[in-house]
DNA sequence: TCTTGCACCTCTAGCCACTAGAGGATGTAG
DNA sequence: CTACATCCTCTAGTGGCTAGAGGTGCAAGA
C-alpha cells in the first residue's frame, strides 16, 4: 500500500493538517483507516478529494456547495445541471463582488488622493466617512 | 432634547438594533444615557458616529481600523497620516481582491462555458475542480 | 536500549462581525 | 385596560477555520 500520513497529505494537497481533520469532522472527507498507533492513513483517492476541495475553496465555493459537487463527482452518470448551476451562481456572485469592489476602489482612491497630509480636521478620508453625502457612490 | 430610541437610531443610520448594541459592547459607540425605564436614548452626535461606522464598514474597514479612525475624528488637530495610511492599506487590499476575483471569474467562465449540459462524467465544472492542472490560472 | 524530538492524537476554545432566540419589561394607541 | 410593538439582558450560533493544552507514536542517533 502507498498510504500516507496526515502530514504528507497536507503537504501534497496544500490543505493544512487541522483543516483536514476539520473536513473529516464535517463529513466532507471520509474517515480514513488508522494505523496500529491510531494514526490516520490516507489513500491516493483521499488525496484527490482533498485537492478537489482545496481548489473549490480557492474558487470561493462554500462547504455546502462543495459537498454537492463531491457527491456529483461520486455519481458520474447523473446530469451535470446541478454542477453547472452551482458554478453559474458562484460566477454571478463573483461578478457582483467585483462590481462592488470597483465602486469601493473608486471611493477609496478619491479619499486617498484628496488627503493633503495635513491635519485630521482637513482630512478627506475622515470627511468622506463622516459625511456620506460626499461620496460619489450612492449605491450603498 | 431630541434624543431618540435605539429603533429610531437604527432606522436613521441603517445599522440594525442588535448591531448597535454590539458596537456599544465592543466600545465603538459610547454607552448612551437611559430613559427612566432603562431604555437607551441617543443624541444626534451618536447618530453621526453610527453613520460614520456604517459607511466605514461598507468600505470594508475592520472594526479595529474604525476604532482608530473614530479616535482620529475625535482629535481633529492631529496629523492625518494615520487615517491616510489606513485608507491606503484598505485600497491595496481591495485592489488585490479585485485582481484575485478577476482570475476566479475567468476560471469560472471557462468551467461554465465548457459545460455541455451532459452527464457529470463529461462535465467541465467537475473536471476542472478535480484536475487543477487544467486551470489557466496557476497563481493559486 | 535509551532518549530526543517531531509528528500525531483528542478536545476545547477562540477568531470576526454579527445574528437569532429566549424570556421578560416598557411604552403607546385605541 | 388591553393589545402589541419595541425595548431589555443574556446566551449561543454562524462559517471556516486556527490555536493551544495535554498526551501518545515513531524513527533516528548515541
Amino acid at each position: 500500500m502507498k498510504n500516507i500520513t496526515i502530514g504528507e497529505a497536507a503537504r501534497k494537497s496544500g490543505v493544512k493538517v487541522p483543516t483536514i481533520r476539520y473536513y473529516e469532522g464535517i463529513g466532507l472527507l471520509r474517515e480514513p483507516s488508522r494505523s496500529e498507533g491510531n494514526q490516520r492513513s490516507y489513500e491516493p483517492a483521499d488525496l484527490n478529494r482533498l485537492t478537489f476541495i482545496r481548489h473549490a475553496r480557492e474558487l470561493g465555493f462554500e462547504v455546502e456547495a462543495i459537498r454537492t459537487l463531491l457527491s456529483l463527482q461520486d455519481n458520474p452518470l447523473q446530469p451535470c445541471a446541478t454542477a453547472d448551476a452551482i458554478a453559474k451562481a458562484r460566477l454571478i456572485e463573483v461578478e457582483q463582488r467585483i462590481r462592488s469592489l470597483m465602486a469601493l476602489k473608486a471611493e477609496l482612491e478619491m479619499m486617498v488622493e484628496g488627503c493633503g497630509h495635513g491635519r485630521v480636521d482637513q482630512c478627506r478620508v475622515i470627511e468622506v466617512l463622516a459625511d456620506h453625502a460626499q461620496c460619489t457612490h450612492h449605491g450603498h
